[in-house]
DNA sequence: CAGACGTGGAT
DNA sequence: TATCCAAGTCT
């Protein structure tokens, strides 16, 4: 059951106690400044520990920490956060990516103010309840914003790599990843310390993410590297950490940049709310399919495009890689726009200025980004002469 | 349980 | 350029 690899019963694991110390020994001297962080000994605000946790999920810390502040200003509160609408909040969160959780986040305010009179509870199964928070965020959220080492650590990727390899925990090929996870769980709330179970859990997730990284661990910076079984045995850099990622598949889509020729406005779509990059806005496009060759006249039948012209293919193609595919776009345009597209549905004019600020996916940007550089007079003349 | 769900930095 | 993969959750 224990799933320690062959030899690893050779090596005695430090008592847990000294191992926590030495934990956050490491933490004091290393701790990062991080924007979501307070002084120590300042009391944490459970609402910013919330965002931060949510905005963290599968995101590296330097991508959230460009988010973080500007979010925090605009709603410093879950009553401020609950009374925006949504598709005001997906403009916050333009660039970070799973847009559920942005959906979550709203909601789960919402819900905040209704029944809990917008206080995160500390009660780990009210907190479970709560949508976007999953067993990892409510224990972070208990032991960070609250303080309470009972029940189980917060275990992210981070607290299964280096505890995977404090014990030098190895699993048959083919071990469903519930089971190795929850092997890894029980390991990890051996180390629970005596007190601040919230620099404890930091501690951990920081030496995962700085000094016991995935490929070739900075072993010699660790705090308990005279602990650690697999460094022990030789097996720091080679243990197998988890399952292989599924390849990308490749798509391809058609996108069309529509420019009102009296003041340069920009005609917008909003995505379906379900779905691959909900609730964003990008210009209208066709489905992302498994080969080429979208032609105007088959995009307009299919409701992609919003009205028949002279449209022609600018150069170049934009490539974006999402959460399940690899998205090669097109991108056509055409000069003669006619007036009242209102029509079309879910379609918005956005002026220039604002595009910046709207709620555009990273994909939708590259898009704009190609557009204006293509249909720069000077680009186009570049590209004649060429 | 397996698959869906973004983005950008590191190697 | 290609591949990996990070403070996970939901269905």
């Amino acid at each position: 059951m224990a799933s320690r690899i062959p030899d690893a019963s050779l090596v005695t694991p430090a008592p847990p106690g000294a191992l926590a110390a030495r934990f956050l020994a490491w933490y004091d001297r290393h701790r990062r400044h991080l924007p979501w962080r307070m002084a120590p000994g300042t009391p944490s605000d459970p609402y910013r520990v919330w965002v931060s946790e949510v905005m963290l999920q599968q995101v590296r810390v330097e991508t959230v920490a460009r988010h973080y502040a500007p979010f925090l200003e605009r709603w410093p509160t879950v009553e401020a956060l609950a009374a925006a609408p949504l598709e005001e909040v997906l403009r916050g969160w333009s660039g970070l990516g799973r847009y559920a959780r942005a959906h979550n986040l709203h909601a789960c305010a919402r819900l905040l103010v209704e029944r809990h009179e917008g206080r995160l509870p500390e009660d780990e199964a009210a907190l479970r309840a709560l949508p976007g928070v999953g067993p990892y965020t409510a224990a972070a959220i208990r032991a960070i914003a609250f303080g309470r080492g009972d029940a189980l650590p917060p275990v992210d990727g981070n607290v299964e790599r280096v505890v995977a390899r404090l014990f030098a925990l190895g699993w048959e090929p083919g071990t469903p990843d519930t089971r190795r996870r929850a092997e890894l769980r029980r390991f990890a709330a051996s180390l629970a310390p005596d007190g601040r179970p919230g620099d404890h859990a930091q501690a951990i997730m920081d030496l995962g993410a700085t000094v016991c990284v995935p490929r070739r661990p900075r072993c010699g910076a660790c705090p308990v590297q005279d602990a650690c079984a697999a460094r022990a045995l030789g097996v720091a850099d080679t243990l197998v950490l988890g399952p292989k990622r599924a390849p990308r598949p490749k798509r391809y889509a058609t996108a069309f940049w529509v420019s009102r020729p009296e003041d340069g406005a920009v005609l917008l779509r909003r995505r379906p709310m379900k779905g691959p990059l909900g609730g964003t806005l990008e210009p209208p496009s066709t489905e992302w399919r498994p080969r080429r060759a979208w032609r105007a006249a088959e995009a307009i039948s299919a409701g992609a495009l919003p009205f028949a012209a002279d449209w022609r293919r600018l150069p170049g193609r934009v490539r974006h890689a999402l959460s399940s595919y690899e998205v090669e776009f097109a991108v056509m345009t055409a000069a003669d726009v006619p007036r009242a597209l209102d029509t079309m549905d879910g379609a918005v004019w956005v002026g220039r200025e604002h595009l910046e600020g709207e709620a555009l996916s990273s994909l939708a940007r590259k898009l704009v980004r190609h557009a204006l550089a293509a249909t720069r007079p000077r680009a186009i003349r570049h590209r004649r002469r060429a």
